[in-house]
DNA sequence: GTAAAATAGGACTCTTCGGGTCGCAATTCA
DNA sequence: TGAATTGCGACCCGAAGAGTCCTATTTTAC
């Protein structure tokens, strides 16, 4: 499948959420899971990811949470897809040419690469505020050199107060 | 994943043999893919998905098998893909958004629809022509407008004499 | 007319991976 | 020091990809 995975859907809504925070201020996973209506475990777990690929920053212990280390115009989509699915490639043998068994007879390896290249090439220009609410999208990022967008100035999406006693764990919707 | 299914590099492949084909020939399945190194029954079970996309015609019976219904410059990737993986969709509630129930909270749907629609705009731009050898592939295809090239006069494959009593069916190698 | 070769199509198994859950370790605040 | 909270890894389940097997139908060759 050409999709992305629910987990990167999960994983950019959490990082615009994370967009809209005052600096210097930090969002717990439980509570992203809460404003979202997703599952918190996984919530946490997709945040733990995005911290080893260097795209947040956390704070442990009670009031901890999680931030952007960047600046949304500076995280790329692509960044974030492959934090969350691994390496991206149009086909196995793209990643380790060494690994692809068909070599010698395969011919469509090194123009699918090409291909390859240009999805990349056309996502590399976007970057997490293009998905902030009020960004302006370009129409074919891959002919324009503009920078990308300055976030906006959102208002941050209204947390739910998460009292210490409810787990607030509802069922896990679909992706989108 | 933003991968491509095995089974669409085989199909790429087999598409790619029967461009090379004298016009008015067909090439079977079973030589196909003794001629890759693929699994015959996959091979065929792909073939037949093809047949019915529209992609090649058929011809059953002894000395019948496949061949392009179209010339290599008028198959677009986009349609080889989405014949063997359907619909192509970044997100599942791409595909149909009534289906995503997180909409009133998923603040990426609109964009990635939008990053969706570049990447199929640069899909689309390529066809099956790009893929044969000595073909030229445009650097940057959403910004060209130039035709897809003319399939070169490529040395046709030189796919096995299958005896009558050999089934010929190798181990599946790996994509690529 | 019969056998062989090919497509057409469905059912089935096996493996992998995404999606999700649970328990424990680490950290911070009271 | 202990409790609360987050961070992290192990684990389980179901869906989908990959591949195989079987049968029916069609067409050619002998």
């Amino acid at each position: 499948m050409i999709r992305l995975s629910r987990s990167t859907d999960y994983a950019l809504m959490a990082l615009s959420d994370l967009a809209a925070l005052p600096a210097d201020e930090t969002l717990s996973a439980r509570r992203v899971a809460a404003g979202r209506g997703l599952p918190t475990d996984l919530v946490a777990k997709i945040l733990q990811g995005l911290r080893r690929a260097g795209l947040v920053s956390t704070r442990q212990g009670v009031r901890g949470g999680y931030r952007l280390a960047r600046p949304p115009e500076e995280v790329p989509l692509v960044e974030v897809i492959e934090a969350v699915e691994g390496p991206l490639a149009l086909v196995e043998c793209g990643l380790d040419e060494h690994n692809c068994s068909l070599t010698p007879t395969c011919c469509v390896r090194a123009p699918l690469q090409r291909v390859h290249d240009l999805v990349t090439k056309t996502l590399s220009r976007l970057t997490l505020s293009h998905l902030l609410p009020g960004a302006d999208f370009p129409d074919d990022p891959a002919a324009d050199d503009s920078p990308a967008p300055r976030a906006p100035e959102a208002a941050p999406p209204a947390f739910p107060r998460l009292p210490s006693a409810s787990p607030a764990r509802p069922a896990a919707g679909a992706a989108g």
